[in-house]
DNA sequence: TGGACAATACAACAAACGGGGGATAGCGCA
DNA sequence: TGCGCTATCCCCCGTTTGTTGTATTGTCCA
């Protein structure tokens, strides 16, 4: 069986030849290549494309380990743009950072999965082998975030919650961008009491236009 | 040391006596209820409130693992009624949905992990541990789709690639809900200019109001 | 140098929006 | 029974929005 092509981008020179050293002590893991900066890795890295996204060219590592805070280009920076050419290569983070700005920002941009320096080698070969599989392999406190990330989502707007059922029906449509009439005809009501139930909705809601009303609406959502 | 209390909330009588019987077997854990029903695990488990969220009562369990799919209340809704009186209460859901709609909503609703039927007893034990823990302990799959959630936020409209800077900006003060009048002040243009911008921006979104234009803007953010 | 494009501006007009004042009818609850 | 709330409807009026014309200026590029 194949073992499965590491890359490693990492300015420290202790933590890469840490890191080199358990894949080539590792059974089924091979490091390919390492770069001290997220340039030459972009450079070198994108010099094998693959063709249509649907493989990854012949010298391409499977995986790669990518730390943020590089000499430079950052790590996130790197990933976008590894990412919008190579969209088949799985990419981990890997660094200190463990706040939201840092964690969201480098899943947006594309990484895989998320790692924290101190991870054990051993965690870290799983998550390498979790990688390669199609898995997202995250620290724990970092998946603890993202899925905390989930529930601040919904910010209930006190606002929102006075009013009746009618009142939530229009203000559905009129952020679908009906008009009054067609709001009038859809709910088989005249406009003039469309008129009504939105001069109310805007009187609960402490606006005066549809467009407030919506950034209200959308605002929690 | 003492062992983790693990509650079950699974409708099926042999995924629920296996569940017991590997919690029975491994050290350091500990099955203290298990329920068939939501109902039932819910009204059981509220009997032991932590008195304002910072610990749990003396009965409680450590971690609860709920199925999704039980007779009568779901899982999530149960899950949002534990939160919303235990918010220090660690649950993860443990089922065979691996849909976006069932992750999401149960992720919303306040779960801190989920897991898949086919999880291995060695990995359901790491988990409970992980959760116990403070981590949120997922299937790889499911990580995958959460971590692929993040990056499908951004879905760049090409049509908006094509408004010029001048009409980004105009855009952005309409999305506020600025008048035309307003935009003219805030720009020191003519309010026929900006008329005339609006128009032009509308017809590069195919769209013919505001509220439409607004659709499409927040559609991708 | 000519053409494409962006930004600016004006005019006239129709449609849509939002505020103000009413009014009626039903429903539940004190 | 009466009060409050909700949903329904009407009129008047000014403002805002959006369309359709036309036109000037400047820039960039072939």
């Amino acid at each position: 069986m194949e073992p499965i092509r590491v890359a490693l981008v990492e300015d420290d020179p202790d933590i890469r030849q840490s890191f080199e050293a358990i894949l080539a002590d590792a059974p089924g893991f091979a490091c390919v290549q390492a770069y001290d900066n997220a340039e030459d890795a972009v450079a070198d890295l994108l010099k094998r494309p693959s063709p249509s996204g649907e493989g990854l060219g012949l010298g391409s590592p499977d995986v790669v380990i990518m730390d943020i805070h590089l000499p430079g280009m950052s790590g996130i920076d790197a990933v976008r743009l590894l990412k919008a050419e190579m969209p088949m290569l799985q990419i981990a983070m890997c660094t200190v950072y463990e706040d939201d700005e840092h964690i969201f920002n480098a899943l947006r941009a594309g990484a895989n999965g998320y790692l924290l320096k101190r991870t054990s080698p051993e965690k870290l070969l799983e998550a390498i082998s979790d990688l390669y599989h199609g898995g997202s392999p995250m620290s724990s406190e970092i998946a603890r975030r993202v899925v905390a990330s989930f529930q601040k989502i919904a910010v209930p707007n006190p606002e929102l919650a006075t009013l009746t059922a009618r009142e939530k029906e229009i203000l559905d449509l009129l952020a679908k961008g009906y008009l009054y009439k067609e709001i009038a005809a859809e709910l088989f009501i005249s406009i003039e009491t469309v008129k009504r139930h939105i001069h109310n909705i805007y009187e609960k809601l402490h606006v005066q236009t549809r467009t407030e009303a919506l950034n209200k609406v959308f605002r929690m959502h």
